[in-house]
Order: structure tokens, then C-alpha cells, then sequence
DNA sequence: ATGGCAATGTTTCATTGA
């Protein structure tokens, strides 16, 4: 689908693109579901959490005979990131860096890359285990570095996408009560995630009416998928520069209905690209 | 108050996730 857009006296085109996040709780064992997911929703950009593998296992090939080429970080058991780029319409990721130079940090849970004119920043927060752990004192001091990061206006615009462990608001969770206040939810959480938003960052699945009761985590245990008990904790955050461009943001149940499901589903958000910002997307 | 499910490597249990 193209449409003309006005730019002074230039006519560009526009091109709408689909940029996508799901954290797959281990890429060995899911690499069907996205292999599936992936013929079924041929998104430009998808962005992985939970990798769980290390770089010599990460499994490009299989990737590239999709038509997808990968940018990753990855490390045995935990964590691991990559941004998997359609290669016929967005092409091959470029400038692809490693973690926050503001934090040095042995765990693999931030990759970023050039694509289509976005500057792509793939985040797996931690989970911060418990309120008052040292786990939950790593967290928000990994936040706070990460808005330390991205407080520089860069070029091009940034969208910053991933799992960030943060129900942002009672809405995102299914129960506000049980939930108040535990990690995940907790004040201290929420401000990392109001930090975000003050930097002008906009969450592209809140610019839209959506279905109440959506969420895209369901733990595994107590049923809690068939009785939607679950939270919105995955997010598409974009420069104020690219909000006007945000045509539509979903959540994909569909994969957490699967036999051997991740616990996350799929976030998707298609924004509409003018030509100077689309200029490597072809096709 | 507790555990419940899933994946991994340290593998027949412990650790972590959310």
C-alpha cells in the first residue's frame, strides 16, 4: 500500500512498514513458533527476547532461508537479544551496537540497529524478581541508565520496543489488588516507565481504542491464559517525532494458544513511514 | 502462607523467570 505525502515541493512516497516484539522464552525451543509466525505475519522487524542461546547457536540460517537477516547478543541460559530485519523490504540491520555504554553490563539484554531510517533499540529489562532484592535494585538502576541513554535526542528516530517487566498502569494488569505493589508494578517501576514517557517517548498500543482486559504475559501455572489472568508488561515506545506515523498496535494471542507456548505473546505496531524516513525500506 | 509451570545447565535438582 503506498500513498503520496507533501513535503515542501517534494513528493515522497510513503511505505507502510510492521515492526514487532516478542520475548520467546528460549529460541531453541521456539524457532517453529516464530518460523510460523513469521510466514504468517511477514513483519519488517521483529525483535526477540530471551534468546537464550549462545551466538554460535543462534540459528541464522534458518532465519535467512525465511528471508530474514539477524543481528544478536546472546549468552548461555539467560537472557540473549536480536532484531531479525525482512531482507527485501528493510534489508540487512546496520550500526548494530551491543548494551548501554552508560552501563556496562555482562547481561545480554539490549541490542540496537539502523533499519528503514528508525534507530531500533530491542530491550529485555530485567525482571527484578522481588521488591527490596538485589535483583530489583539491578533493575531500576538499569533503567535509570537506559533513560540516561536515550535523554540524547538522537538521529534518526528511535523506537524502543521489548520486554520491559513494567505493567505500566492498573489497566495493564488483570488483577490491580493482588498485584499492588509487587514487583513488576510496584511505584518505583511505574516511575522508570513515566522517566520514558517524559522523555517524549509515546506507547503505540495506547494511541489507539483497544479490547479491554489486554494484556501480552500469561504465567503458565493456575490456568492463568484460559482466564486471561495476565499483564501488559511488552511495549512499543516511539520518538514524539514518529507518533503521528503509528497506524495501529496489536497484541497476537494466537501463538500463546499454541501446544509448548512462550509465556509472552507478540506486540505489533505498523507505522506509516514518510519517504526521507523510509529510505531503505524497498519493495 | 505456599506453590503452582517452563527452560536451562549446574541435570534427576537448583536457579530463574514474571
Amino acid at each position: 500500500m503506498r500513498e503520496a505525502v507533501i513535503l515542501g515541493a517534494t513528493r515522497l512516497p510513503a511505505q507502510a512498514m510492521q515492526i514487532a516484539t516478542w520475548n520467546v522464552n528460549s529460541l531453541r525451543v521456539r524457532l517453529p513458533h516464530v518460523i510460523d509466525w513469521l510466514r504468517a505475519n511477514p513483519v519488517d522487524i521483529l525483535c526477540l527476547q530471551e534468546t537464550k542461546l549462545r551466538d554460535e547457536h543462534f540459528p541464522h540460517a534458518a532465519l535467512a532461508a525465511l528471508g530474514y537477516e539477524s543481528a544478536f547478543a546472546g549468552q548461555p541460559t539467560y537472557n540473549g537479544v536480536a532484531i531479525l530485519a525482512r531482507r527485501d523490504t528493510v534489508g540487512v540491520p546496520s550500526s548494530v551496537s551491543v548494551g548501554n555504554p552508560l552501563f556496562p553490563d555482562e547481561q545480554k539484554r539490549l541490542i540496537s540497529a539502523d533499519l528503514a531510517g528508525l534507530r531500533v533499540v530491542n530491550a529485555y529489562f530485567p525482571n527484578g524478581q522481588a521488591v527490596g532484592t538485589d535483583k530489583y535494585a539491578y533493575k531500576l538502576r538499569w533503567i535509570d541508565a537506559l533513560v540516561d541513554w536515550l535523554a540524547t535526542p538522537a538521529t534518526p528516530p528511535v523506537v524502543l520496543l521489548g520486554d520491559f517487566n513494567i505493567a505500566p498502569e492498573d489497566r495493564d494488569v488483570h488483577d490491580p489488588n493482588a498485584w499492588e505493589g509487587q514487583v513488576l508494578c510496584s511505584a518505583p517501576e511505574r516511575e522508570r516507565f513515566a522517566n520514558l514517557i517524559a522523555l517524549g517517548f509515546v506507547d503505540a498500543f495506547r494511541l489507539f481504542e483497544q479490547p479491554p482486559k489486554a494484556y501480552s504475559w500469561w504465567d503458565y501455572r493456575q490456568l492463568a491464559f484460559r482466564r486471561n489472568a495476565g499483564l501488559r508488561i511488552d511495549h512499543i515506545l516511539v520518538s514524539p517525532a514518529l507518533a503521528p506515523s503509528v497506524r495501529g498496535c496489536r497484541i497476537d494471542r494466537k501463538p500463546r494458544k499454541r501446544e509448548q507456548p512462550s509465556d509472552h505473546a507478540p506486540v505489533i505496531a505498523e507505522l506509516m513511514l514518510a519517504g526521507n524516513e523510509a529510505g531503505a525500506v524497498r519493495g
